[in-house]
Parts: C-alpha cells; sequence; structure tokens
DNA sequence: CGTCTATTTGAATGTACTCAAAAGCGGTGG
DNA sequence: CCACCGCTTTTGAGTACATTCAAATAGACG
C-alpha cells in the first residue's frame, strides 16, 4: 500500500504507528481501467475515495440528458457523492474515472467505526470539508460574478494538472457553458 | 443568554454543563440594527457569527461594482466569511444586517481555544462544515442544470422564511439573474 | 407628505445556445 | 503500420434567453 494517502492525511493530523496501522486495514485499493464507472445515480453511495493516481470526475445528469460535471479528482484528491455518502442516500451523481486510476476507498461503516476509534479524524475530516466548503464557495462567487472566458482562466490558472488529464468537452460541462461556445473563447496562456 | 445557540449545538454534540458553561464565556452576544455592515471586504474577518434573531447576508462586489449574495442568515444559521476567518486573510466578502439582528460571535482565537479544550467541537464543526459543502455544491448543480425560472422556484421551496424576510433584489443577486428579469418570472405558488 | 429604494414594464442589445458540418485525434483491428 | 471509426474540437449561421437602459409605479421610512 503506497504511502500517499497518509502523507495526505499527515498534513492535517498526526497518526501512531499504530494508528496508521489501523487505518490501512479500514482502506481498500482498487486499480480500475479508464471510463469505468465507480458510482451509478439512484444506487448507494458506499465509498469515499481517495485518488493516489489517475483522475475521475462526478457528473450530475438532468432530466434533458445534460451531464453537469460535479468535480474533478486528480492525484491526491478525494471524491464521492458526499451528502449521500453522509446520509445514506441514493446516489444524485455518476462518478466515473478519466483515465486508469488507482484509488483508495473507505466504506461508510469504516468512516463511522474510524471517527470512533481515532477522534483525531474528526479534525481530520472537519479540514478536509472546510476546504472543500470554501471551495465550493469561491466556486459559486466566480460563477455568479465572472463572465464564461474569465471563469475558463480561471479554472486553467487555479488546476493546470487538472486541465492536462480532461477533455475540453469536460471543462465545458464544469464552467456550465456548450464545448462549442468554449472554442471560441481566447485561449489562456498557461 | 438565550440559549438557542446551545440548542444548536445540541443537535449534533453533548454538552456539560460545565462545557456549555465554558462555551458561553467564549462567545458573545450582539445586537444590531438594520442595515449594519458587520464586515467589509478587505478587514481581517475576526468573528463566526450564529444568528439568534434577524436576518443577515453575506455578499461579493465584483470590479464592475455588481454585488453577488453570496448567503444569507436568518435565525438559527452560521454565517461568516469563512476561508478569510479561518486562513486570517483579508475578507473577500461583505457582511450586512438585513433587519435588526441579535447574534452571537466567537473570535478566531477562542475558536481555536474551543478546539482545543473541548475537542468535540472538531465533531460539531465536522458536521457544520459538511451540511455547508453539500449545500454549496447541490447549489453548484442547479446553477449548471437548472433554468433562472426553476431555480428560483427551487429558492423559494428550500428557503421560505428567507423569502420573508429579504428583497426579490437580493434573492435575484443569490440567483445571479437582474431583478428585472427575475420580475419577468412565473411566480411560484408558495 | 416627500424622498429614496424596490419593483415592474418595455424596447433594444448581447451573450451564449442550438444545429449542422468539417477537421482533428486517438484507439483498434486487419 | 496504416486505415478506419468514433469521439472531440472547431467554425459558422441563426436563435433564444437574459441583459442594459429608461421610465413608470409601488412601498417603506422619516
Amino acid at each position: 500500500m503506497p504511502d500517499s494517502i497518509l502523507k495526505n492525511i499527515a498534513k492535517h493530523i498526526h497518526l501512531s504507528e499504530e494508528e496508521a496501522a489501523l487505518f490501512s486495514t479500514l482502506a481498500s485499493v482498487k486499480t480500475l481501467p479508464k471510463k469505468t464507472l465507480l458510482l451509478q445515480a439512484g444506487q448507494e453511495c458506499r465509498h469515499l475515495s481517495y485518488v493516489h493516481s489517475g483522475a475521475l470526475r462526478s457528473f450530475y445528469i438532468d432530466k434533458d440528458g445534460k451531464e453537469s460535471t460535479i468535480m474533478f479528482a486528480v492525484a491526491d484528491w478525494w471524491i464521492t457523492d458526499m451528502y449521500c455518502y453522509l446520509n445514506r442516500k441514493p446516489a444524485m451523481t455518476h462518478i466515473e474515472t478519466i483515465e486508469e486510476s488507482m484509488i483508495f476507498q473507505i466504506s461508510r461503516s469504516n468512516f463511522d467505526h474510524l471517527l470512533e476509534t481515532i477522534p483525531k479524524f474528526e479534525r481530520f475530516f472537519r479540514i478536509l470539508m472546510q476546504n472543500a466548503y470554501t471551495r465550493e464557495q469561491l466556486r459559486v462567487m466566480e460563477n455568479l460574478s465572472l463572465t464564461a472566458e474569465e471563469r475558463y482562466h480561471s479554472f486553467v490558472q487555479k488546476y493546470p494538472q487538472i486541465v492536462r488529464q480532461v477533455t475540453k468537452k469536460q471543462i465545458a460541462s464544469y464552467l456550465g457553458i456548450t464545448p462549442e461556445f468554449l472554442s471560441t473563447l481566447k485561449k489562456p496562456e498557461i
């Protein structure tokens, strides 16, 4: 088991050897080929996933069949349908691999167990949720105040690595514009 | 000191008498008239506020002077410029009272102190952040997949209380549309 | 009552969309 | 290794949704 995920955790809390060992027993590794559907809307969302390598995205399909990308997750990111994972509701989103990916998964029951046995994880997930919240809030702010072109440039600047790993069509669906329109926009200097 | 805030906390964690008493010493009460500016963009964001009564909003003013409402906070909601509060950065948003309001405030240093002395608060804020995150993510999803009219109806259905306390102009700036356009939309049945 | 802001209405405009089609690119099989 | 297939990206014409600007009306507050 690569220790990328332990390093990710160590950014915010310190785990003893035993705690790290316990944690390792609660997470499982998976290697998934490109274009694998990890979660389907309507299903129970059983796993919180940490991306060791590769790239995934979560997306919503609306009543007209239009896809909206909710988030991308590349190396060192966490991804799940958080609302449905935490509240044991049927998933609203789909999650798929964009390329071959190696991930670590924590089931919902192991998540609860983790919080009970190692309360420090409350702090870890508090910080994780806090960062996710402020990131989403900034996204809302940009959606409200920037033009499509400005949002595109901001995305490229903020997430250059993601830009390398996903298609323009996927970026368009993240920004809330059509691929045709994205292609008319001035290309940003990277 | 009214115990609305202690009840809010009790929704997620149990505090002993002593812990509740300690908490009370770390929060301060304020009563603010209508249209009071609580936080100004550029200033340090020193406080996390819980709304006992009244209504507040946070908003961003972009380079063209356009206001975008980031969030409303009515009774039993928490509000601050979270990113700037947590990272001690200058505020990006303004926060003002919409009507006379009574709030409880926790300073950034008392926040840290609280987490250290009563670790249960890590859990409380984890849940608070988690709810805020999933709420923002749903908002992003709706912004991407719904028309302006659908978003308006969804807002009215989700937050009927907020609709009663704020102006249509403020709702328009939350939805990312102009007041003129909001006024042409079909009124939802409440 | 008078002033200030919010709300509504309408005309002209613009941003981003749809639809169609061509060009580019990557993966697969012969 | 290269030709074909499917998907992505680009380009363009016509359209629609939402904006800006202007002005009238309605409401709130001192």
